[in-house]
DNA sequence: AATATAAATGACAGCGCTGTCAATTTGTTA
DNA sequence: TAACAAATTGACAGCGCTGTCATTTATATT
């Protein structure tokens, strides 16, 4: 019923190493016989089946998604973009959520690695950001492409994919700025991820550009939550000097704090401008809508993907790194600074 | 380096075979014979290469998801319900995500199982809605698991989870009449949606229940989407006659009625009660906190997977059904009618 | 035209496992 | 205890493909 590589090289008659040959797009073949064997794989509707490419091969067709992340909006424009790129190529992806703070995740993933073929892995925060860990990876044979925060290539150990989180930061806070605020507060996404410590320090950046003062008092210690959001600000409205803007470290915080603005009866933006991160799907739902940062998240992951797979036909050596800057979103969340 | 099948025969001092016996779960293998493989199993740590046993067996250990769903809520959700029980099934899982409106979708779809060999498909509506194309997809000799809405098995083709929305919104309504509304709107999701048409017949049921008429003007067609509750609330609110309470399809609907309240100055729930469905995390972060019905899709999914499974297994030929009722959760967006 | 060289193709083994069927062991009964 | 059935185990082929290496064919060189 279903065409094999044995069907194809009898109809074009040709044995069935040349039909592999035209499969793996090797050289060594003349024009003319690729043709005809094209000519029946379309033919046949032929399909290669890659439990035996896998099997007998040294190559592998299957690269896995390791992440441990709680936004579901993340998670599917990952997947999205890293299923598109898959397709495209003829892989297939397999997706590994799992618990980045587990003391055996080396082994999981190792197992995971070993026991399914794969011959890449895509990884995120926080995997992408411990370089020992990806090291480790790296040990087992598998390619890496590591999305991460920062502005530079960080090694050159796997290539990567950077978000600029500190100068996107930086525009976000310019725009407050822009908009008369000096008194910003800043709701943190926890020291662990690199892409909160960057736009912090983007933050900061902004401030420093336009000659104010950090004030320490409105910089909170937060989580990617909704709930830090809510006390975050919360804890922000209550001091003695409050800020007239909050720049939370994602959406989700920047919802929590819209949240405990309606608690305090804080009107957004007039009184209190909050400015959020990432664009996701419900920034655009709150009242009033999110002023953010758009990261093309499906479009890292499918460039992402691109690279890895690169990688494993060894198409290239060198480790190449690609930066993405996350773009200004300008809602109804911020405004002018009130007299 | 990675421990094969022959490894451990050789070490258990017992034939490939039996090994291969062990890691099935056959029958005629003693127990002492079973015990010792184990043993050297866990001392190898061993695991099945997966790509050679779908090449080698007429069994395939490799279920995939098909869906066409924005939300990415439901879909996270839905996947990690399902990869929860493959994993400790040991079985594969392959993710396909696309356009159920697509013309050559049977095809497409017929290619991936045929290409991949998977043993399985989990679907959720709208393909599972579908006898007709379940049928023809049965024709490829993959199980199906089906996960719909409705309240009884509605054909003996595959196993089903069935989910109650009929049952859930009635609760939802008779929880709005008995805070005293009488004037209840119903944003509904589009009826090619069973979900909505269920959702809907609740809803109806629960105002015959208790002797109110059904006022047609109180009932928008909709689509699951955020605008479209916008649109729906502000139509509603706008009538002559206005309900003073508004049953949304889902959450997203209920936020975009929320989003619409705001626009139009009303007070939420103190001159119009709002409910959703589905209980998807960010119904806890609009303001105010939405009422809702929850739908447990993590356990229904893998419910799901574990009874594709067996079916794959064929320890049961029997097409079970199960059914899930979606539970009330009463949050802040709902409250008594004021006079 | 004969030879050397490179390009194109094919024969064959084997990846790690399962299915089939035959061989062996164990238990049961007269 | 012999004889037989049932339970248990193993030998072997082969799933569909790729890697290796030998063979054939085309091209260049003298």
């Amino acid at each position: 019923m279903k065409a094999t590589i044995n069907d194809v090289a009898k109809h074009a008659g040709v044995s069935i190493k040349t039909v592999s040959r035209v499969m793996n797009n090797e050289p060594s073949v003349r024009q003319a016989t690729r043709d005809k064997v094209m000519a029946t794989v379309a033919e046949l509707n032929y399909q290669p089946n890659l439990a035996a490419r896998n099997l007998a091969g040294t190559k592998s067709y299957s690269i896995a998604y390791v992440y441990d992340n709680p936004n579901a909006y993340y998670i599917i424009d990952m997947q999205n973009g890293i299923l598109s790129a898959c397709r495209q190529q003829g892989f297939e992806l397999l997706i590994h959520p799992c618990n980045a703070e587990a003391d055996n995740i080396l082994e999981e993933i190792t197992n995971m690695v070993k026991q399914s073929r794969v011959a890449g892995l895509v990884l995120t925060p926080p995997f992408s950001e411990r370089p020992e860990f990806v090291k480790r990876i790296l040990e087992l044979d598998v390619k890496v492409v590591r999305i991460m925060s920062g502005n530079a290539a960080p090694d050159e150990i796997t290539p990567c994919i950077m978000v600029d989180d500190h100068q996107a930061a930086l525009t976000i806070t310019q725009h407050l700025i822009d908009y008369g605020h000096k008194n910003i507060g800043f709701i943190a996404g926890g020291a662990e991820h690199k892409s909160s410590i960057e736009r912090l320090q983007g933050y900061k950046q902004a401030l420093s550009n336009n000659g104010i003062a950090i004030n320490d008092d409105f910089i909170i210690e937060g989580e990617y939550s909704f709930e830090s959001g809510v006390n975050g600000a919360k804890q922000l409205m209550t001091q003695a000097e409050k800020p007239t803007a909050i720049f939370s470290c994602n959406d989700e915080i920047a919802a929590g704090a819209l949240f405990a603005a309606r608690l305090m009866n804080i009107a957004i933006p007039q009184q209190l401008s909050i400015a959020g991160f990432e664009n996701s799907p419900f920034s655009r739902q709150t009242w009033p809508r999110l002023t953010t940062a758009d990261q093309p998240n499906r479009q890292i992951a499918s460039d992402a993907t691109n690279l890895l797979i690169a990688q494993i036909r060894q198409q290239n050596t060198k480790q190449i790194c690609t930066q993405y800057t996350p773009e200004l979103v300008v809602r109804d969340s911020t405004g002018q600074v009130q007299a």
